[in-house]
Parts: C-alpha cells; structure tokens; sequence
DNA sequence: GATGAATGAGCATTCATTCAT
DNA sequence: CATGAATGAATGCTCATTCAT
C-alpha cells in the first residue's frame, strides 16, 4: 500500500519531519505514526520505545554524515584540505535537508539529559575523527606544533555549530554552503597558531 | 533563615540551584518555592509563570555578565586585548559557579524553542557588543580587512560555549579559565586571517 | 460545596460505587473521582497511586469489622458465642452495604497478585483472632482436643467466603445474615469433632 | 518436538504453564502460542478468543476431575465415604500439578466476572453431584434431617477451596493430600448437625 | 491449515497555575 | 502580601485480534 521503502526508514523520516513541523514535544508518537502512514502500535515494532526513535534518527543520520564525508575525503592529502571537506559536508548535508537542520539544531537539544548523552556517544566516533587529522596536521608541520588538538577540536565543532544555529534560526535564509569557505579559511589559521 | 534579599532574587537563586541539582523538567515549581523557602504561589506575585522565572535569570546572570565584562574592560585599548577579557570573564563566572554553569550549558537548552528565541534575545547585546569589539580591530588592522564579522562572532561564542559544555559534561573536573589563554590565541589567529 | 467528610472518605467511598457499579476494570481513576465530585488530580493528593485506593478502602473496611466485631463479643463468653458473633458481624456488615460486598466478593479479586497479597496482609489480624478463639475453645473443652486450628479456621473462613460469594452471585436477592445461625450450627460441630 | 496430541490440548497445557508462570495479566496470547510452539493466529483456529482458552481450559480439568471422582466412587456405599473420594481427588489433583493449582487457584480468579460466571456453569454439574451425595445422606439417616444441603454444600466447597488456596500460597510447601483426612472429618461433623 | 505483521483503542499520572482564605 | 489545596489537560505504550499470504 505504503512506498516500498521498510517501515524502519519509513517511521525515522516521519520523525523528522514531524518533529521539525510540530516541534520536539508536540511531536507524539501518534503523530509520527500518521506522519509515516502506520498505526501507533508499529512504530513499537520496529522501536523500543519514543526514546529509541531518536537514538536511531540521530545514529542513521551520524552514519550517512560519516559515509559522505569518506567518500569525499578520499584522495585529499592535506589536514587543511580535509577539514574543508569536514565543514563542507557538514554545511551541504543540514543544507540539503530542512527539517533535518531544524531537528539536530533546535529540537533534539530539548531531550533529556539522558538521550543527550546518548546521542554524544554516537558523535564520539566523528569527535576521534577530527582530532586524528588535526594530529596529522599537527605532524605534518601544517598547524602550530604547540596546537592543543583538543581545544583547536571544540573551536571547530563550536563553530560549525554556531554557524548552522544561527542559520537555522534565521529560518536558512541564506545560503549555509557558502560559509564553508570562509569558516574553513579562519579555523585554518585558529589552528595555525604561531607565536 | 530567611535571608533579607528580596523574594525576587530569592527565588531566581533558588532556581539555579532547583534545576542544576534536579534538571530541568525535574524542576518543578513546587521544588523550587520549596528550595526557596516560599509557598507555591508566592512564585506567582513576582513572576507570570515558569518561563518568566528562566528568562528572568538568563537576564539576571547576563546582567551581571556584561557589569563584569565592562567592569574589567575599562583600559583595554586594543580589541585584542578586548577579546581575551571577553573569555576570560566568561570563563571565570562559570567557573566560579558550578551550578549555573551546568543550568546555563545543559538544562536550559532543554527549554522549548520559544524560550530559546527570547534568551537569544538576552544575547543579542552581547553579541552587538563583540561584533563592535570586531569591527574596531578590523579598522585597526589588528584583524584582516575582509574579515566577515559575523562569522567570526560565530566562531568565537561557538567557540567558547563548546569548551565551557564540554568543561560541565566533563563534570567541571579540569581548570575552565586557564584555558582562557589558549583559547584566546586560537581565536585571534582565526581573525586575523590573510590570504 | 461537597459534604463536609473529609476527601480521603470521600474517595474511598466514591471507589466501592465505582468499582461495584463498573467492575474493577472499569473503574478508571477518572470515574472514582468524578464519583468523589473531585478533579482527577486531586486523588493523587489522597493517595500514592489507583493501587493504593484499593489497599486503603480494604484497610478501611476491615478496620470498621474489627471494631464492631469487637463492640459486640465484649461479654460473650464461650468460643462458641464468639464464632456466632463473628459470622453474625461479618454477614451484617456485607448485607448492610451491596456495593461493599460486591467489591470485596468479586471486583478485588480482580486485582494482581501484589495486591492480593497486601490484602491478605490486612486480613491476618483477623485471622489470628480467629484462631485464638479456637485455641481457648478447645482449651475449655468446648472443641475436640485433637482440633487442628488452622485447618478450623480454614474451614470457618472458607464456609463465610463460599456463603457470601454465593449471594452476591445470586444478585443478595435472599437474606443473609439469617444464614449465619445455620453456618454457626454446621461450623460449631465441624470443631466440636471427637472421634 | 511438536507432540502428536492435537494442538486443541496442546494449546490448553500451554496456557496453563503460561498463565503459572507469568501471572493472568502476563499470559499474553502471544506467549502462550510461544509456549504451545504455534504461531499467535493459530491460537484462532482453535478457540475463539482468549477468553474461550480459559473457559476450555477449566471445563477441560473439571472433566479430567469429574471422570476421576466417578472412577474412585465406584463401590463406594456411604454419602461419607463418597465425601472422602471427593475431596481426596481435588486435593490430589492439585497436588499433582502445581502449576494447575496455581492458575485455579490465583490467577484465574483475576478473570473478569463474566468469565467467572461462565466457569461457575461449568462447576454447576459438579455442585449438583455434592448436593446429591448430601441429599442421600440425609436421606440415609447418616446426616440431620433439618441439615440445609445447600449450605452444607457452600461449607464443603468454601473449606476445600480455602485449604488449597492457602496451601498454594504457602507456596505449596506441605503436603496437602494429607489434609484430606482431617478436612473430611470436620466436614462429616459439621453435616452430621444434630440439635 | 498456518503464519506473524499490522492494527488501534484505552488510561494512570504529573504539574503549572489559580484563588479562597 | 502569602498561602497551598485543588484543578484538569495531555500522552506513551500494550496486546487481543485480524487477514493477506
């Protein structure tokens, strides 16, 4: 009857857009069901629980970012040139899908404590990621030898963050993947610290 | 017991430590009348509701924020200068108060996105107020010409709010303002960017 | 506006018409209370949870037995007096209140082991009075020296249960406390046994 | 595995260790299919709902008891000694299915008051055979002739019902096919009610 | 006959806010 | 000013039953 797509993607994009229209509390598992063409009791089929659904959204979401992100990287030598295709990925793919900016920007950050830590777990493995091509660039004589990866790590997820807040905030009425090129530009010379 | 201060600010007092120990659903108006030594009700003859208690201690702290900032500010000449006490009395405040850090970093981004719009609101003299600072370097020459001093304000209070959530997510268990310095220094270098 | 008894007997009271007019199961929250003439939060002022209503009108009812059971045996003498007055007390008490009895007869029953067994908790004082009316009998001669006083008592609490339960299912459309001198009788020479 | 006995039994036995092992209110169709090693629809094929399993499954035990009862009757000459055979098989019966026991016993009693009104009609052929026993007794001199048969036979039923219920939650730990004796003679004295 | 994925009605409980005292 | 008892709207989840295969 329903697309052919499995319910499990089914019920995910539903809560995506009916958590970006409806926003995180009003956004009940009734209305994800309708949302996604099931009855309620299906989406516990397929999802333990409300909870579950946004672990999962958020988890299916991390791996697309992190599949798009190799496929690009592939081929690029420099720690510089890796990190533009970090903020370029990053910009391209909230830029490409509104009610997902809306929903990791805005209404995921309402859950509880709890999911948000779960939800850090699954951003430790991109975290790592970061952190190992500022080492190489470190290494590499690209950045300043005394970079504290770990901070120079929080200024650039602080500031693709902000950047991708502030633009979903003002209801993406600019172009997001344009200011990849110049953020990229001023966290290359953040991390090219010199005395 | 009762302190002399008036209720007001009892109750804001009352609400950082109710939601930092509790978490923010968990702060129910019932705990924090109750940490504040008043009945429920009372709440209600100096705010108009529970929102109006959030807002009202985002200004309070924010109020106090600025006070410091320009407190400390005086004499600075270059926007340098400017920007390493921007950091550092933010990091200080936090610092010196665990539980508002954790109710500032983590439980007050729980509240509904309406409430978020009208912190951001609250921000937006800070914000105007480092834009200037920006702009001034920029005229100076301290910063390059074509620095777009939106993005680096980005950058910078991304910057600063990502290491101060992950000094709280950390339990606070490191020194927050001796990285005021390292911090400074990256940011600096991302605004100086040369082609 | 409501009468003047305080809300707990309210409630109570409002539960046993709930409950017998209803069914357990039926007896949503929502109906005691309105029952009650209260809102549906106003319960939960009054007790721990729907649970904790049933315990209590159990308790409540039990602890009405005890004290009449008690008003009437003071001058009896003879055990077997006191087991007339027992099972008088009891069929009085049920006839006297046809939603009582339904609710003790049939809709408690209902309820999840748990809960049974807290009932049962509540029902052993009674129990152990019972049996220590055995004892004394059979000590003054009045019962079989060789009387086994639990299964006695099983045999007194079985016939009582049996006997109401019977009426009740049979709409209480003839009179019960009439049976009690015939089940006194029959109970009498059960542990008046001898060989 | 799947034994050669119809599924019709096969599901009825499933239930019983379900419903044992997990509470009325855990015996979901679901696991007692599981149990029965059947798929939950063909539970459908076999009865018409799940209230119809119970209903079976108890009309199936009062079979079994009856067909037991009617063999160890045979030959017997006294309404008292025929009392003897019945309650030395219920005792036995249960004694020898603990989980039977458990489900007659407690949790089948949760059932709502329609199907216990249905089980009743199942236990009618039983109570006519007690009534009849005791209507022969009177009759043949060995009870009183005032003796009320129906009460005496609410005494027989509430006194084996009462012992088996508490015996089970003793969690069965004494032996109750012992207590026949001793019950049937209280029971004997009790019918044997002279003035 | 057998399957098991899908259905969707139903309900206890919390808590911000009010208002009579 | 202050109180705190009372209010009542709002929602995630379970599970008996169906029916297309």
């Amino acid at each position: 009857m329903k697309k052919n797509k499995p319910k499990y993607r089914q019920i995910i994009d539903a809560a995506v857009i009916a958590i970006a229209e409806n926003g995180y509390h009003q956004a009940q598992v009734s209305k994800i069901a309708k949302q996604a063409g099931v009855a309620d009791g299906t989406i516990y089929l397929y999802f333990k629980n409300k909870e579950d659904i946004l672990i999962s959204l958020f988890q299916d979401k991390m791996g697309y970012f992190v599949e798009k992100f190799e496929e690009k990287i592939a081929g690029k030598e420099t720690a510089a040139e890796k990190l533009l295709v970090l903020v370029e990925t990053h910009f391209n793919m909230l830029s490409e899908d509104r009610h997902l900016a809306i929903v990791t920007q805005l209404e995921l950050r309402q859950s509880n404590k709890e999911l948000r830590h779960k939800i850090n777990e699954g951003l430790k493995g991109v975290l790592s990621l970061v952190e190992k091509i500022l080492i190489e660039g470190r290494e590499a004589g690209e950045f300043s030898p005394d970079l504290d990866t770990r901070l120079a790590r929080q200024m650039i997820f602080g500031t693709m963050d902000e950047t991708v807040t502030t633009w979903v905030m003002n209801d993406q009425k600019y172009d997001l993947p344009s200011l990849a090129g110049p953020i990229h530009k001023m966290l290359l010379h953040g991390c090219a610290t010199r005395k």
